[in-house]
DNA sequence: TATTGTTATACTCTATAACTATA
DNA sequence: TATAGTTATAGAGTATAACAATA
C-alpha cells in the first residue's frame, strides 16, 4: 500500500496552493475587521508569544524590523498596539495589545475559525485530526527559524 | 477529543510557511539540475496535462500568458521543450516536451521525491498517509481555478 | 563601537497594457 | 473584430543600506 508513492503532485505542488487558498480565505474576514494581513500577524504574534521589543517582534515573525514599521504604526493609530519607551533602555520602544486589539484579534480569529472548520470539514473526521496534527510537526519543524534570511512567514514565490 | 480546536495557530499561519520550507527544499535541487523552478512547474505541467498551446499552459499553471514566455525561451534554449507552429493556426505555437526534457525533469522531480520522504519520516505512517490524502483533496478543491484573476500556483504573500 | 528604531533607496516579481501577425 | 504570442511599462512588495538616538 505505502510502496506507490508516486501517484500524486510533488508537495511543494500541492501545500502552496493550500496557502495561497487559505490566505485568500482570510483577506475578506480581516477586511471586514479593519486589519490588514500583516497587523493580523503582528496581533496574533503579541496574544501568544512573549515578544516585548519590536526586534524580537520582528524575529518571532520572520519578518525585517523595517518591514513592521508601518505595521505598528497602524496598529497603534487604531488603539490595537500600545508602544512606550523602555525606562530601562530609552532605545527600546515595547510593545503591548490593548483591550480592543486583544478583542479585534480574538473577533477576526474566531471567524478564521469557523471559515476553517467548513473548509476541512471536506475531510472525513479521522483524515482531519491526522491532518492538523501533522501540519503542527511539519509546520514547526520547518518555521521561518530555517533560514534566517528568509522572509515573512506568510510570504513565498516561485524565485529563480 | 473534537471539542477542543483552539490549541492551535491558524491554518494559513501553518500551511504558508510550510510551503515557503518545501519551496526552499525545492530550490538547490533544481538548481543543481539547472532548471528554475517556473521551468520546472512548465516541464510538470507538459508532463502530466494535455496542453498543447501557451496560453493552454498559462491557464493550466495559473500564470498569466506573458509570465511564461522568458520561461519557455529558457527551456528551449536548453532543448528541453520543443515550440513549433501549428499547421492549422499560424497563430499558435504547440509545445512538446523533448527527450532530454523529460529526462531532466524525472531526474529532478525523484531527486525532491527523496527528499520530501526524508521530510515526511518526521510523521507516524498512518499521519503521513492521512496528510498526503488529505492534501490532495484540499488541493484540488482550492486550486489556481478558484480565482481566475489569481496568482502563480506557487506564489502567496500577505498582500493588503 | 554596538544596537534600537526609523527612513530612504534599489531590486525582484508581477500585473497591465500596447503591439504584431494571423484568423 | 478577435485571438495567440510578444514586448514594454508600471506597480506592489521586499530587502538593503544609510541615519539618529541611546547604550
Amino acid at each position: 500500500m505505502t510502496t506507490t508513492p508516486d501517484d500524486r503532485r510533488d508537495l511543494a505542488a500541492m501545500v502552496a496552493p493550500l496557502a495561497r487558498t487559505l490566505i485568500a480565505a482570510e483577506e475578506p474576514v480581516l477586511r471586514a475587521h479593519e486589519i490588514s494581513m500583516w497587523g493580523y500577524i503582528v496581533l496574533t504574534a503579541l496574544a501568544t508569544e512573549p515578544v516585548r521589543t519590536q526586534a524580537a517582534l520582528a524575529q518571532a515573525i520572520g519578518a525585517d524590523k523595517s518591514r513592521i514599521i508601518g505595521v505598528l504604526d497602524e496598529l497603534q493609530e487604531q488603539d490595537l498596539i500600545e508602544r512606550y519607551p523602555d525606562p530601562a533602555d530609552r532605545r527600546v520602544h515595547l510593545l503591548a495589545l490593548t483591550a480592543s486589539g486583544e478583542q479585534r484579534r480574538r473577533a477576526a480569529q474566531a471567524e478564521i475559525r469557523r471559515s476553517e472548520q467548513r473548509f476541512l470539514a471536506r475531510l472525513p473526521a479521522a483524515d482531519r485530526e491526522a491532518f492538523l496534527r501533522a501540519l503542527q510537526v511539519l509546520s514547526t519543524c520547518a518555521g521561518p527559524s530555517a533560514d534566517p534570511s528568509a522572509g515573512p512567514s506568510h510570504a513565498a514565490g516561485p524565485a529563480s
